[in-house]
DNA sequence: GGTAGACCTTG
DNA sequence: AAGGTCTAC
């Protein structure tokens, strides 16, 4: 079984992102660095390099039962090779539909910063952050399933509701892969019960009852509800409605059905909307967003104090008008900034500096050096760890301007210097004030759970760090 | 129209 | 505590 792969740059798709930020919950890493799900009635496999996207596809066995088969097979193919080459070219077009590869990214990110300062210093360190086009009722029931929850027991719940209710596609190793089961596998009134023994809670409820409205509608109501600019894989597209700002027609439409089911609310609709119906003008407000809105928007002070039904539409709507017939796509990024697993792997490259630095520390204990630096206290009133991410970002932004106030007693101007020696010096500073930011900026919890983060001196730290180097470069020689 | 609890588990 | 929703003041 071999790869085939799409050219398409990371910064238009970064998988590693898109596939771990909560949109979809059933991807599982398969390899070093594979992602596989079973999806559209086969095992798709992917992984990427910085200009390709390479994937495979494991099919279930031919069946001859044309019912069951989930994927048309031509007459033509006779051959093993042929029938593979029609299933790679089949998936293809489905990755193409489900990754939406055709909006151009960089176009919108550059929109995007053009129209909001916030925006533009944040998104560099988050590209190829791209909204799927997920199957629908896929999407209700993950995000059914999100309330109070965090992305790893999510996941942990589809897997278990696809192993017990969903069919089996194949094996990767000793790994069994299931699809989706569709809303009629749910109807059955032991489900509810069986679900909590998975360790549904009381989404359990949740989910049975929305799974029986939707099989006493007629089939392919979900989908109706779609933005018909995006419709099902496989299908045309249609002209859509004209864009208001609050949001299209269609749009409000297909929230206001989604909210009549059990267990959705206005932010589930929202991710329905916006990860499995194709409104890319959805923007679900969760916690974290409406921290974003306070921290960066201004939200929180003299009307919207908490998240009401009434905030919510102003949040949203506000970032409507801000980012356009897209907002969703933006919000989502900035929702990815956020996320505390990609915010430390932006600190990450810091992490590693600090061992470097930690080896040169320990062979020096001379003092004589002085340096002084531009008076540089960073202060940041609240923030989470992402809000960490981009303060070390700041940071670095103004190493230059730092460096042309050290000035460095005794005699050897390292810095100024021609060898490369001198040269290593600006890109070791560079190092040492993003370690130095991420070792001071400790974040702290409050009693309330509120996290606050402390002020910081660079200068003081910094200047200790850089002659304690420079004591230890002087050593060596 | 906004606020307070309850609802279930598990990382 | 964690990506909410529902119900009753």
């Amino acid at each position: 079984m071999s790869w085939r792969s799409i050219d398409i740059p990371i910064t238009e798709l970064c998988i590693d992102t898109v596939l771990r930020s909560g949109q979809s919950f059933r991807w599982k890493r398969s390899g070093p660095l594979e992602y596989s799900c079973a999806i559209h009635g086969r095992i798709i496999t992917l992984k990427q390099d910085p200009t390709k996207l390479y994937y495979r596809a494991i099919f279930p066995p031919a069946v001859n039962n044309e019912s069951t088969a989930s994927v048309p097979i031509p007459l033509i193919s006779r051959t093993a090779s042929d029938l593979e080459e029609f299933e790679l070219q089949e998936t293809q077009r489905f990755l193409r539909h489900y990754l939406n590869l055709e909006p151009n990214l960089g176009e919108l990110y550059a929109q995007w910063s053009e129209k909001d300062k916030n925006f533009a210093k944040k998104a560099p360190k988050f590209h190829g952050v791209r909204i799927l086009k997920q199957d629908a009722w896929e999407t209700l029931v993950g995000f059914i399933c999100s309330s109070c929850n965090n992305i790893k027991r999510i996941s942990q719940m589809m897997d278990k509701l696809c192993a017990n209710y969903g069919p089996l596609i194949g094996h990767i190793g000793d790994v069994p892969y299931y699809d989706m089961p569709s809303p009629a596998a749910l109807v059955n009134p032991r489900v509810e019960t069986h679900l909590r023994e998975l360790g549904f809670g009381y989404r359990a409820a949740y989910l049975f009852q929305t799974a029986q409205m939707i099989s006493r509608e007629e089939d392919g109501w979900l989908d109706s509800l779609r933005n018909p600019e995006n419709p099902v894989f496989g299908h045309k597209a249609s002209p859509a409605g004209q864009m208001l700002p609050e949001g299209r027609e269609g749009y409000r439409n297909a929230h206001a059905a989604l909210v009549e089911l059990q267990g959705v609310g206005a932010k589930v609709a929202d991710c329905v909307c916006l990860f499995g119906l194709g409104w890319g003008e959805a923007v679900p407000v969760d916690t974290h967003v409406w921290q974003i809105a306070q921290r960066d928007y201004g939200f929180g002070r003299g009307k919207h104090k908490s998240l009401t039904k009434a905030t919510y539409d102003a949040v949203a709507n506000y970032f409507r008008q801000l980012w356009g017939k897209e907002a969703g796509w933006a919000h989502s990024v900035l929702f990815t900034a956020d996320l505390k697993t990609f915010a430390e792997k932006a600190a990450a490259n810091i992490v590693k500096s600090e061992e470097i630095l930690d080896s040169v520390k320990a062979e020096t204990n001379d003092n004589t050096a002085t340096v002084s630096i531009k008076e540089e206290t960073i202060v940041h009133d609240n923030g989470n760890a992402d809000n960490f991410a981009l303060g070390v970002s700041d940071i670095i932004a103004r190493t230059s301007s730092i460096q042309d106030e050290i000035k460095h007693e005794p005699e050897e101007d390292i810095m100024n210097s021609n060898t490369a020696e001198g040269k290593d010096e600006n890109a070791v500073l560079k190092r040492e004030i993003s370690e130095v930011a991420a070792h001071i900026m400790s974040n702290k919890r409050t009693a309330n759970g509120h996290v606050k983060q402390e002020r910081i001196d660079v200068k003081t730290e910094l200047v200790e760090r850089v002659v304690k180097r420079r004591r230890s470069d002087r050593l060596r020689r």
